[in-house]
DNA sequence: TATTGTTATACTCTATAACTATA
DNA sequence: TATAGTTATAGAGTATAACAATA
């Protein structure tokens, strides 16, 4: 996504229903996401491989599990992140065939300024809410996320 | 994104921030529609121009804004739709060097297809909120979206 | 045999630059 | 000149299938 002025829809008119405000929501979030990681030339998917990786190592096929994508599509992600520096690919100790990708301190870095910038654009845009409506709504959508995920991998944006 | 078991984290343990909060739910929603999208061999680019053009024609560079795309590429994105039967492009009669871009009978009944499918996915989802947290919900997102998007684009999804 | 990872291949999606045709 | 659209080109991101090496 390439992030320009018309954005949201829906909000126009009329009390709009859950559906629509949900994926509108979405797309708006994965905008400011986008656009948030274009600053530091980091693709929406570069920035969740990074933000997984600050929290752990993990393999070709985990990375792939927690980020929905296939092993050999992990090839080229993570060897476009190594090529820049930011991961790096080191023979797992207890297995022979796997591979443990890590974050480079440079890579932790950009990993961290372009949470901070995430932030900064999504408080932006929440700032104006009350404070119980902001915390509602951090609520409901951990509720959501709860009963979605579950188990899930924290996938840290910030 | 192909859609898998892992999604959202940061769900797992205590009160989430309200940025992780709206970032992962962004993500959570973004996979269901794609998902959804997949069953109907849609893209969520695919989707989204339908869902515009369920409302309206529009032209190349309209559809671009909209969309947050360049010209250039529209020109696949709508190829590809035209190849596939669900949209058309005729000449505009007001301006000899425009197009008009409409969705065909195809396209349209695809497109409610697809918005169903969305719909359903998506109120699996919130189904198990009370009442009146999925309205404060749907509410505090619409607010959101006002915010941001003002003036936008309604682009429908159900 | 099953799993980890890579390669080969093909397709979608996207942008930039250069171009045509019309306004 | 400016705008609408396409083409050429390049690159990211994705999947499937086939493969090698290890478990």
């Amino acid at each position: 996504m390439t992030l320009e002025s018309d954005p949201s829809g829906l909000a126009s008119d009329g009390p709009p229903n859950t559906v629509d405000a949900l994926v509108q929501l979405s797309f708006l979030i994965h905008r400011i996401v986008s656009a948030a990681g274009a600053e530091h030339d980091l693709s929406v998917i570069q920035i969740r491989l990074l933000g997984i990786l600050r929290d752990r190592q993990a393999g070709m096929v985990e990375l792939g599990r927690h980020l929905g994508l296939d092993k050999s599509s992990m090839t080229g992600l993570v060897g476009r992140a190594e090529k820049r520096g930011l991961v790096e690919r080191t023979p797992s100790p207890y297995d022979g065939r796997a591979v443990l990708v890590t974050l480079t301190p440079d890579g932790r870095r950009l990993a961290g300024r372009c949470a901070d910038e995430i932030g900064r654009r999504v408080n932006a845009l929440t700032d104006e809410l009350p404070a119980d409506g902001r915390a509602r709504l951090t609520q409901l959508a951990a509720s959501l996320l709860a009963r979605a995920g579950g188990s899930g991998t924290p996938e840290r944006t910030s």
